[in-house]
DNA sequence: CTCGAATAGTTCGGCCCCTAAAGAAAGAAG
DNA sequence: CTTCTTTCTTTAGGGGCCGAACTATTCGAG
């Protein structure tokens, strides 16, 4: 799985069977390019994200109280459903605060707790960037007719199961 | 394109589609599902990685040595390929020498240049590992006939060609 | 009613990845 | 011999992420 800028060619994974027999050449540079394409994505959408003055990390936490802007969300509730600590929640948070995108307010019925909430800076902000965002998703996608969509989304979760399996036994 | 660790289900996705019209859902969902699934996977990476004392870079950077161990590289040329600045490589280079996994030696023809070579140590933990590595990937793609996997990669390839355009565009 | 356990959020120290800009040393070219 | 270019490093900084320790608060069992 060594992600060079090109990946390798499968010639050169064959090539590798020699020293070592288990090694599965097709299914190593399949993997490789998937992680390759989703690399880049994610790079590609850093990108569009910085020109909105955000990271990744905080358009997710955007996105997760845009869902439901009316009641607020408890920071251990996103952190556990974006699937951080909370250490990292409180740092996001931080950033967000501190750019007047999101506010905490304080929980009277339970004073441990806070609740997050979209300000109207925050708001605004998915909603000049939003458009353009699922464009850029159309634009990547448009070459995928339905059933190529299909297809991928059931290949894709074959692997998923895998990957699963090989969590649960910790491989 | 959020990603949740349990990403939105299309039902969701398509109930955006009053607010931004120019969503594309499926495309979307697949889209998150590809990425939901990579991340998975490279954080798997990083677990089996940190089992043997690297990173998923210092491996990257081991595997590109590894390639051809009789002449050794430049960081700047291993910058180059693997798709980084000098100064990464310059930092990477820095753990791996500090670990005794690779060495820096002076070129006496070029004194501005260094080449970077594996030592015995690097050898012996691609040795040890790689096996691991490969069964892992191995296990990951079993489930896909050989048939699945040129589907997967030609799938994949559709897209690569819209990132590629949409990289270029600046989008 | 009280005291220890559990919970929520934060802080701290630390690691990784990554970058741009500036600097040092050496080579190349006029 | 001066100037330009190249190679690598350093510096300062960003973001992401974690585990462990700490504070405040609430809950629950005795």
């Amino acid at each position: 799985m060594f992600l060079l800028r090109d990946i390798p060619p499968l010639e050169f994974i064959q090539s590798l069977k020699k020293r070592f027999p288990d090694i599965d050449p097709s299914g190593t540079f399949t993997l490789l390019t998937m992680l390759r394409l989703s690399t880049d994505i994610m790079a590609a959408g850093e990108t569009f994200f910085a020109k909105h003055g955000i990271s990744h990390g905080r358009f997710v936490v955007l996105m997760l109280l845009d869902q439901d802007s009316t009641r607020g969300f408890h920071p251990s509730d996103m952190a556990e459903r974006i699937g951080v600590t909370r250490a990292t929640m409180t740092g996001l948070l931080d950033g967000l605060e501190r750019d007047e995108l999101v506010e905490r307010r304080q929980n009277d019925e339970d004073r441990r707790t806070i609740t997050i909430h979209l300000t109207e800076k925050g708001k605004q902000l998915l909603k000049d960037m939003l458009p353009f965002h699922f464009q850029r998703v159309a634009a990547l996608m448009k070459q995928l007719s339905e059933s190529d969509r299909k297809q991928l989304v059931s290949l894709l979760k074959k692997m998923e199961q895998e990957a699963d399996a090989a969590q649960q036994i910790g491989l």
